[in-house]
This record gives C-alpha cells, structure tokens and sequence, in this order.
DNA sequence: CAATGTGAACAGCTTCACAGCC
DNA sequence: GGCTGTGAAGCTGTTCACATTG
C-alpha cells in the first residue's frame, strides 16, 4: 500500500491484536483469518486487515495471518519487543492496585519504581519494589524510565505532570480526572473512571 | 437545532463537561463561555457549543452558558440526577479501589453491592458494605441495581456477563482485557488498562 | 477456492464561518 | 462587542467490493 498516515484508532487496536495473538500461540494455533479474529474480538474482519495492512502485507492470501510472525511484528511496531519502565506516582489504593496487576508484564512493560509524597508511605514496598519520594523524580531519567502512570489526586496532577515532563518522560497514562497541560508536548492518555461509568445510564 | 442523531462521541464529553461545571458552581463563577471551558478543558470552543446544542440551546449569546442549569441539564440527560446505583463484581485489588474512589459519588453513582466468589473475602467489608457471595446476582434486580463494574479475571468475564444480562443489567463497565458477548444487546465499555499503557511507547 | 490487500464509497465527527441575538 | 447556535465544508476512520494471490 502507498503510504497512507497510520490513523491513531488503528494504533489504539493493536495492542488488543497483540494479546489475541499471544493467546493463539498458547492454544497451538499456527494461522488466523481475519474473520475468525475479528468474531473473537467484536470487530469486522475488512477492519483488521486494513488495520494491519498499514504495515505491510504480513498475511497469506487463502490462509490467513501467521500468529507467531504477526504478533512480533506488532510488538515491534509498538516498541513493546524490548521492556519499558514505567513509573508510578501516587501509591493510593488505585495505584497500589496497578502495580499488582499482572496484565502489564505480557506487553513487556514493567513498573520499575513507585513515588508518593507521604513520608508515612515512604520506604514502604508494594510487592518487589519500595515507594520513593516523589522528589525522586529526577532520577528517572538516568534510571531509563520514559513513561508514566499518573495517580495522584487531580490537585496535584497538573504540578506532578510539569516535573515529570521536566524529568523526561515521553508519555503518561492519566488516571486523574483532570485536564493535563504539559509545557512540552508529550503523549497523554487519560482514563477517567467515574466517566466512563457516568456514561452508563444514558444508554438504558 | 433540527433533529440530528447525536454522536456518541457527544455523550462521552457530557461527563467532561458535568464535572468542570460543577466545579464552576464551587468557584461561585455563574456563567462562563465555551472558549474559556474549553481551554479548560483542552477542546476547542466550537465542539462545546456543537455538543450542548444537541439538547437545545441553553447558552445566552454575548454572555455564555449558566453554570447552575447546565449543570443541572447535563445531569438529567445522562440521567444522573437521581442515584444510579452499580454493583461491583470482583472484589480484588482494583475493586476494592473503585469502591473507596471518591469520585463516583460526584456523579451520582453509588457502588451499592460488592459481589465475589471467594469464600474467604465474603461476609468481610470494604468501607460501609459487606461482601456478597456472586450467586447473588439474581438479587439484583429487585435491589434496583442496573448497572455493574467487572472487575473479574479474563477466564471468569464471559460467564458472569451472561449471569449480570439474566439479572437485568443494563450496562457494563468492562474491566477485564476481554471482549464481552452479551446475550441481549446491553452498552458495554472496555476500559484495558495495560493495552492503554502499551500504546504509549508507540508515540515515543 | 479461500482469504488477503486495497482503492473507492460511505459514515461519523470536527472545524469553520457567519448569521442571529443579548 | 461578544458569544451562541448551526449549516456547510473538511477530515478521519470504517466498510465495501473486488482484483489478486497462494
């Protein structure tokens, strides 16, 4: 395909892709069709092929789409083929929660370090890995750790959010319901719990 | 306006929106005009305007919108002007955060059930409300509960939304990284946080 | 024959530009 | 003058239809 620019709803697909690849592999499966992906996933399959088509032809006409070479192949699209750190600010129940949870380590993302500014927190370990001082933010980029998970109250995340960006991290997954303003641009995903639950009702 | 089918992209600011006017009402501002929401907000002015006049116009021109009563319409057409009330399924880490967040109750929407199938975590309490074993489901119903959380690992996600659809739930909050098939059609939205985290090293 | 890859048609959402009103 | 409300234009993303390939 000419080059056509990569629509940010195909990126915001693919790590849903990669997991239904990694899950293939582990039931033995060899090759998927679009359409039998798409029916595992809710999708339509003219959809995943465009979407995967973006990167090239990686599919067998008459046979489908190899999983264990499509799912590297998206890993490395995404830059997952090689661990990223992430640090977490904010230690609260949500946070604490995120940091337990094993669905990050299948996308080879790590939380390698944990702030807070509780000094009560402070020295405390989550699973492996102890709470920091927030003033350690500045550490991070030595520490090679370039993406962020904002939990931190909303009075404290637009602060928080001018330091980190200070410190070098190129993108940060925003848990606080608030609007972020970074001083350099910088990739921000916000995900507003209360939202997204407040959109329910509408729909019954 | 003459009728438009309003976008679900509309719907999903109506919260955005709630919640900077309700903040407004605590800085006793009485007006305010979209340019300035929107720089609040990171949007720009004529998508608020577009937004709000798909439920008729309540702005007053040269001056703005009344911070009180589109506060107040916001809510009543999410209907979030009386108590929503949510059952939590999956009494884990993240569950138990989302029950002690705060920010649900903004909204009005009131975490009013906890349902797990662990026998040592049911009759213990998170906060104000005790742990239910999840054949309880069939309760929900007449407790008037309509809307659920899933907060439940990939292998159990399937068969409790079957269970939630038989029970009368009439909307999702989908936290497990699994795709949903409801029986009857009922608005399910998939919050995966890890596939939200992989997509930021794309953008580095 | 089965399934991919893709230009073209289509749908949905955003932005613009300005008329209308306070 | 300032700001809303809105058709129209523009843009982005999805779906279709089918030529193409193993």
């Amino acid at each position: 395909m000419k080059y056509r620019k990569i629509p940010d709803e195909t990126i915001r697909r693919l790590p849903m892709y990669l997991r239904a690849f990694s899950l293939l592999r582990t039931e033995a499966t060899e090759t998927i069709s679009s359409r039998q992906l798409a029916q595992r996933l809710g999708l339509n399959s003219p959809q995943i092929r465009k979407d995967l088509s973006y990167f090239g032809a990686f599919g067998t006409r008459g046979v489908g789409y190899p999983v264990e070479a499509t799912a590297r192949r998206i890993r490395q699209i995404l830059k997952l083929n090689k661990v990223q750190k992430a640090v977490l600010i904010g230690a609260g129940r949500l946070g604490t929660a995120l940091v337990a949870y094993p669905g990050f380590s299948s996308f080879n993302l790590d939380i390698a370090a944990v702030l807070d500014n509780d000094p009560k927190k402070i020295g405390k370990k989550i699973g492996p890995i102890k709470i920091e001082n927030t003033d350690r933010i500045s550490t991070l980029k030595k520490r090679d750790i370039r993406l962020a998970i904002l939990a931190v109250p909303a009075e404290a995340a637009q602060k928080t959010t001018e330091n980190l960006v200070k410190a070098g991290i190129r993108g940060i997954l925003n848990l606080s319901p608030c609007h972020l303003k970074p001083a350099r641009p910088v990739k921000i995903i916000d995900i507003d719990l209360a939202s997204q639950l407040g959109i329910l009702p509408y729909y019954m």
